[in-house]
DNA sequence: GGAAGAGTTGAGAGCGCTTTCACGCGACAG
DNA sequence: CTGTCGCGTGAAAGCGCTCTCAACTCTTCC
C-alpha cells in the first residue's frame, strides 16, 4: 500500500487475526471460504478485513500453494503477425474475460522470429505460469512436446496430438457453407486461397472447400496457399493470371480476402458481378472495404474463453471434455458475394 | 517442473547449495549478482545451477523483496477500442520488448465500459503490480489521483498533472508539419477532424493545425471532433455538407482518416485531386486504402518502450528525467496528399 | 454420569528466498 | 609472533500465507 518504506505497510493475516481476536488459521479459512467456521466468527473476521482493508498477498499465497496465479496466452507467431491480425487480440481478450474476476493475471506471450518449439516448452516449464492457452500453432510438434512434459495447456484449434485438450471450430463445415454460398450465387470456376497448410485450420478449410465443390460436381483443384497475412492475399494475382475465367474465390481469412479483393478489382473485374468473394473470420476490416466482405464468423474471443474454462478445470485437477467442438460458424452475407 | 505431485519438484536454492558445497546465502549472492563472492565459488555455483536446471522461484523472491515482478500496461479505454485501434497492441508490444529479458511479466489491463478512475487506482494499489504504464488517458483525473497515492507510473502522453513522469510526442509540431504539407499541395480550405478533446494528444494536434493555418493566413476554424475511432471518422459527412468547397483535411488519426477518405470519395470528390487528406499514426490501414494515406508516423511501440525504461528507473528508486520529449514524428507522403 | 462424537479453533511447521550479522581466515603491520 | 583489517562465507531470522494436527467445547447417547 504505502510506498515509502517504513511507513505503514499492507495489513497481513496476522493483523486481521489480532483485530478479530482469532488466529491466523481462522482468518485464512474465512478468506478462502469452504471450511467450516462459526457464523459469528466469520462475521467478526469479515469486519476486521474491511476495517483494515486487508488484501491477501499473492506472493505468500503462491509460495505455499505452488500456484503462480498467472496463465499465459501463447501465440507461436511473430509479434508482427500477432498485432496485425485482429484475430489474436480478440483471442487474448477472450482469456482476459474468462479470468476477469478470478484474480488471475493473463499474460500474452509471442514467439521471437526463429523461435524453436523448445523455447516455448521451456517457458512453460520454468514455473512462470500455471498453465497456458495456445492459439495458432503450426503442426503437432509443440503439442507433442507439451503432452510429454505434462503441462496444463489447452489448444485453440486441433493440436493433432493425442491426449491434449482443445477447442475447435468446425472449419471444414464452415468452409463448405462458404463454398456452397459461392455456388448458389452462380459461381462455377471457384478458387481458394488457403492459410498456411501446416495449420489445422487451413487444412480443414481447404478440405471443406473441396468437399463442397465435389458435392456440386465442380473442379476444386484451383488452390493457392497463403499465409493468413494481408500480403499473402496477393497470390490472388497469380491465380487470376492462371485462371482468367475465375468467377468465385473462397479466401481462408479476411485479411487475405481484402487484399485479394483489391487485386481482383484492380484487374478490372467487378465484385461481386464478375467475381464473388467469401472470406473468413468476420474481422472488422471486412466491413471497411468496398464492397463489404461476405464472410464466415469466427468468434475468437469466445473460443479462448472456452479454452480458458477448460484450463481452469484442468488446473483444478479435473479432466475436461475434449475436444470441445464449437457450433459451426455463421455465414454473414454482405456485398462481395 | 514435474506436475505429478510427489515426483521430483523444481530444484531450490538449497539443492544448488548442496551440490555446489556452499550455503544458500552464497548461491543467492551468485544468482543476484552484485555482492562479492570469490570467483572460484561463483564458478562452482554456476555449474551446479546449470546441472540442476535451477530457476529461482518468483513467489518466494517476491515474498521477501516485496516486488511482484509484474507491471501493467493500462489502457483506460474499452476493450473494443483497444482491439480495434492498432495503436494499442503496438504500445503493449513496446512494453513487452522493454521487459523482454528481465523476467518481468507484462499484463495488459483495460477499462470496463463505465469504469471509474477509482477502480484503476485501486487496482494499482492492490499490490498486483509493481508499477504501470498508462497509455491513453482522458483528462488529468487519473494522473492526479495516482500522484497522490504514490504509485510508480509513467504516462504515455502528457498527464497534465504535476510531478508525474511521462513521455510525449510533440503532437503540435507534428500537426503543423501535416497541415503545412496540405497547404503546400495547394489546399486552402482545410478542415480538421480531431480526436476526443479531453485527450492531450487531440488538443495538441488541433493546436498545431490551427497554428499552421494561422501562419499561412488561412482560416483554421473548420473543426469537427471525432473519437479516434473508425466510425467517428464519419463526421466528415457533416463537414463536407457544411463546407462543400473543402479541399484539404487533416484527420487526427488514420482510423478516422480512412473512414473520412471513403466519405469524401463517395461524395464524388477525387482524392487527392479535389480533396487532399493527411492522417496520423501511420497505421497499417493507411496502406490498405486507395489511394494510400499520407500520414504522420507515431511509433507507439517505441514510446512505451521508453516509458518502460523510465518505469524501470523509477522502480529502482531513481528519478527519471521527465517529461521525456520524443523527436517529432515524420511525414510519410503517399497518395492521399 | 461418562464416553463418543461433532463442530470449531489454535499452534506451528514449513513454502523458497533475501539479507543481516557474525565469524573464520589470510595478509599485513607493528 | 600477535593484533588488526577486510574479504568471503554461513547461520538464521523472517517475508505472509496455507494446512495439518491436535485440542477444546458442547451435545448426544448409552
Amino acid at each position: 500500500m504505502a510506498r515509502i518504506d517504513g511507513a505503514h505497510s499492507a495489513p497481513t493475516l496476522e493483523d486481521v487475526a489480532r483485530v478479530a481476536g482469532v488466529s491466523r488459521a481462522t482468518v485464512s479459512r474465512v478468506v478462502n471460504g469452504g471450511t467450516l467456521v462459526a457464523a459469528k466468527t466469520t462475521e467478526a473476521v469479515r469486519e476486521a478485513i474491511n476495517e483494515l482493508g486487508y488484501h491477501p498477498n499473492r506472493a505468500a499465497r503462491a509460495l505455499v500453494t505452488r500456484r503462480t496465479g498467472v496463465i499465459a496466452v501463447i501465440v507461436p507467431e511473430t509479434d508482427e503477425r500477432v498485432f496485425t491480425d485482429p484475430f489474436f487480440p480478440q483471442a487474448y481478450h477472450g482469456a482476459l474475460q474468462a479470468f476477469a474476476d478470478s484474480d488471475v493475471q493473463v499474460v500474452l506471450a509471442m514467439a521471437q522470429p526463429g523461435d524453436s518449439t523448445d523455447r516455448m516448452v521451456r517457458y512453460l516449464e520454468s514455473g512462470h505460469v500455471d498453465g497456458a492457452i495456445i492459439v495458432s500453432h503450426h503442426g503437432p510438434d509443440l503439442a507433442l512436446a507439451l503432452a510429454k512434459s505434462w503441462q496444463p495447456v489447452v489448444f485453440v484449434g486441433d493440436p493433432e496430438a493425442p491426449g491434449v485438450c482443445y477447442v475447435d471450430l468446425d472449419n471444414a463445415e464452415a468452409a463448405r457453407v462458404a463454398t456452397r454460398h459461392l455456388i448458389e450465387r452462380g459461381a462455377r470456376r471457384i478458387a481458394t486461397i488457403t492459410g498456411p497448410l501446416d495449420m489445422g485450420s487451413a487444412k480443414a478449410r481447404l478440405q471443406g472447400f473441396q468437399d463442397a465443390m465435389a458435392e456440386a460436381g465442380l473442379d476444386g483443384s484451383i488452390v493457392a496457399e497463403g499465409g493468413y497475412t494481408a500480403e499473402s492475399g496477393a497470390v490472388a494475382e497469380r491465380v487470376l493470371a492462371e485462371h482468367p475465367d475465375l468467377d468465385g474465390l473462397f479466401v481462408a481469412n479476411d485479411l487475405m480476402a481484402v487484399t485479394a479483393l483489391g487485386v481482383v478489382q484492380r484487374s478490372g473485374r467487378r465484385v461481386p458481378e464478375d467475381v464473388r468473394i467469401v472470406g473468413f473470420d468476420d474481422a472488422a476490416i471486412a466491413q471497411q472495404c468496398s464492397p463489404q466482405l461476405t464472410t464466415m464468423t469466427n468468434p475468437a474471443a469466445e473460443h479462448t474463453r472456452l479454452a480458458a474454462e477448460m484450463l481452469i478445470e484442468l488446473l483444478a485437477g479435473g479432466v475436461p471434455e475434449s475436444p470441445m467442438r464449437l457450433k459451426p460458424s455463421r455465414l454473414v452475407v454482405r456485398g462481395s458475394a
